[in-house]
DNA sequence: TTGTGTTTTATTGCCTCC
DNA sequence: GGAGGCAATAAAACACAA
């Protein structure tokens, strides 16, 4: 900054911006004031700049006259130097809040206007949430691929084994209807009874047959509680999380929330929904182990901040006949979250 | 050089807390 | 009601490819 010079910036954002520095060499440290909330900065004099002496507050007829932008050339809008950000860093790295000594007591160090130093923090926690919340969007895709994968191997041995159990379960029938005439064999002719005793020597083997059956069926049922209890582990009530919130904002959309496993049609069922069709495409799932925001992982910054609890929920879809992959990477910034949908 | 995309600095408006 | 936080946004600064 140039010592002793006001800035003027005529070029903000269309909303009024106007900065004036005063950087006297020796004088106020970084005396930059800002015009925030209809609040005009707090400064002392008008330094000597250029050779020409002028009051902090112009009229607003001079600022219409060319001459007078000719002697105020508008300032461009400064980075911080490499010094200054590293300064601040280190010390958003301590804590990254800003209390209002800490704030002063930066400010002067800076040779900056405190409410510089609040800008830049605010603006450096917007850009640490952003990348702590696609770090964690990373790690819960990864999450519910696992899960998933899980998943679907469950299902498949579930039809694998309810195959299984319809298999059986015929072969009994088939044995079981020349059973019913049994009865009807009392009265039967010699070469009748003898069918019927020959077919009593093979209940032993029926016997086992059925066992058989009967524990296939028992795993299947197995199988299926561990799918209800899959589902109960997705169910809501883990939280509040971004992610959540972007699930609940799903569901007011349309989508369900997890039921059961209804393995004959190798799909979600949603209770509640209106024949599952409005509410095929969402699932809820957690995620084993928690989430940890970005920077707990990295030195020491902003220990302890996470957007989500440990047991924080992934959010998925799992939309039938279809895959997409929807991302923001086209549109970038704009807030959205992003969100996939399987088939 | 220029067009375009990204990053940084700053403002505004709204909200919450004391 | 004032201070401070955040989301959304503008615009300058910067990076980089064509």
């Amino acid at each position: 900054m140039e010592p002793g010079r006001l800035i003027f910036n005529t070029s903000g954002s269309g909303n009024g911006q106007m900065l004036f520095m005063d950087c006297g060499a020796g004088g106020i440290a970084g005396a930059a004031g800002v015009f925030h909330r209809g609040v005009r900065p707090v400064l002392g004099g008008m330094e000597e700049g250029r050779g020409v002496k002028r009051p902090f507050f112009t009229s607003p007829d001079d600022m219409l006259e060319e001459e007078y932008y000719d002697e105020q050339l508008p300032e461009k809008k400064r980075r911080l130097t490499p010094e200054q950000v590293h300064l601040l860093e280190r010390s958003f790295e301590e804590e990254n809040k800003l209390e209002p000594e800490r704030k002063t007591e930066l400010a002067r160090k800076l040779g900056l206007q405190p409410r510089q130093v609040a800008v830049w923090f605010q603006n450096r926690r917007a850009r640490w949430k952003t990348k702590t919340l696609e770090r964690d969007f990373d790690r819960l895709k990864a999450s519910f691929d696992a899960l998933r994968a899980d998943h679907d191997a469950l299902l498949q041995d579930n039809h694998r084994l309810l195959s299984q159990v319809v298999t059986l379960t015929e072969k009994m029938q088939d044995k079981e209807a020349p059973e019913g005439s049994f009865g009807a064999a009392v009265d039967a002719s010699e070469p009748e009874q003898a069918a019927a005793e020959a077919e009593a020597k093979t209940s032993l083997a029926d016997a086992e047959e059925q066992a058989a059956a009967a524990e296939a069926f028992e795993v299947v049922q197995q199988q299926q509680q561990l799918h209800v209890k899959d589902e109960e582990r997705l169910s809501p009530g883990s939280g509040g999380s971004a992610v959540l919130d972007a699930r609940d904002a799903l569901l007011g959309s349309g989508c369900g929330l997890a039921g059961v496993v209804d393995s004959s049609v190798d799909s979600y069922c949603f209770p509640g929904g209106a024949g599952g069709d409005e509410y095929h495409e969402c699932v809820m799932g957690p995620v084993a182990g928690g989430i940890q925001s970005e920077e707990d992982d990295g030195a020491g910054s902003d220990e302890g901040c996470s957007y989500y609890p440990d047991d924080a929920a992934v959010f998925f879809a799992a939309a039938q006949g279809h895959s997409h992959h929807h991302t923001d990477d086209d549109d970038q910034d704009d807030g959205q979250i992003s969100y996939w949908m399987w088939n």
